[in-house]
DNA sequence: GCCACTTGTAATCGATGATTACAAGCTGTG
DNA sequence: CACAGCTTGTAATCATCGATTACAAGTGGC
């Protein structure tokens, strides 16, 4: 027979699977735990503090979920599948993951600390890695707002924001800044076009390519105006 | 002598700058706006109707005083603009901004639609301006939900959140990535650097850089591969 | 067996959202 | 002016909910 704290917790989360936390009566809930109504305050003090030990447990399973994730060599990559994960599970479970991520009043679950903590360690990965242009707890800091601001839009307007475009754009724009080598990439990328065009050109061995050379002379021309050698 | 309408509204309003929507009782309501209970009912059906009624109050507040910031030439540092003053008003009314964007069960405030058109506005000058980089509805639910995002975590988690740097940080990156114009920049001064290294020492005017020259040899050697040595 | 602890039962309180029935006041029209 | 129609105000009432009390029933360890 489980523990009467067990069962009540229990059965929160399946109503809440159903309805918006504040919507469920304590009396459902030790209707479908099979406990008396003093129980619930014997446990948890009062309503808060059982939906706030909800939202605890929510945070475990979102943690868990996502340590089953596993680790690449490439810690940005792994970024961006944390993203994603976090992602789904807030649209599996919308109300567990309004409870925990906006609080009403003083309920403010402990648990955000950790799973704040797993996402700095995340991120110290791509530091560690070289890869990370800002300090971490900033990126931190950044990638779960903006996480946790696409998740609340698509869930409270599915209708406006409930695509599936935004998510991705979101997560690459932030985390491709605080890593910066998409940003990176491009750079090196576009050098190697003017590079190409202007030795090409220098030596003969390729068309001069007007396009590329004009950026290229937009770039030289400002600091190096065209005076004597 | 105001409507009862008005005088519920406003009633509400004020109670909301001090406590949570739900936290508001019906008849401290009644009370302040010096009517009687069925009032509220006759007006607005329920409570939920008031309260998606004050939202939508709330929102042209909102509205009017974005539309309050001046048009500059820069249509992308307007952009920036719009995402402070957002963020500005939900420091300021906590309340009243998590009625409007985090709506409780079926309340859904409509003028969600109108913040998002006149997003849609500052975001097509950009596109006008070829400053963007991205479908123009895509860059409005972009940088809207990242903004939600931000707001919420620092009204909902003041002590971990509430910080100033996260919300220009993560502002910068996903309007910086929509409007793409900021990486435009470095790879202009990424290619300056290059290219006027390369001149130099091709011309012998300039004592090489070696770093820019290693980062040269880095972009043009994959593409052009001497194999492996 | 006894004691401490947990769990269960029943009743109750105050507050709240919601509603009813009805009276009062103003408004425009014939 | 009087009447009809609408808005607003008053009072009482319901059902529900969170919270609490007092007390009984089990349950395991000494």
């Amino acid at each position: 027979m489980s523990t009467a704290r067990a069962r009540i917790l229990e059965a929160t989360e399946e109503l809440l699977a159903g309805k918006d936390a504040l919507a469920i009566s304590t009396r459902a809930i030790c209707d479908r735990a099979k406990v008396g109504m003093p129980e619930i305050y014997r446990q948890f003090g009062d309503k808060q503090g059982l939906l706030t030990a909800v939202a605890d447990i929510g945070f475990e399973r979102f943690l868990a979920e996502k340590r089953k994730n596993p680790l690449t060599d490439d810690p940005v990559a792994d970024l961006k599948t944390a993203w994603d994960s976090h992602v789904a599970f807030a649209l599996r479970n919308p109300h567990l993951y309004r409870l925990m991520f906006t609080p009403t009043g003083d309920a403010k679950p402990g648990a955000v600390k950790e799973a704040q903590a797993l996402l700095l360690k995340a991120v110290e990965r791509c530091r560690d890695a070289g890869r990370l242009r800002t300090a971490p707890e900033l990126a931190g800091r950044s990638i779960l707002s903006a996480n946790v601001g696409v998740c609340m839009m698509a869930l409270s307007f599915p209708d406006l924001f409930g695509d599936s475009d935004t998510s991705p754009a979101v997560r690459d724009a932030v985390i491709g800044k605080v890593t910066g080598d998409e940003r990176e990439d491009s750079r090196i990328g576009t050098a190697t076009v003017l590079a190409q065009a202007l030795v090409g050109t220098l030596t003969g061995t390729a068309t001069p390519n007007g396009a590329a050379l004009d950026r290229l002379a937009a770039a030289l021309l400002p600091p190096v105006p065209p005076s004597e050698a």
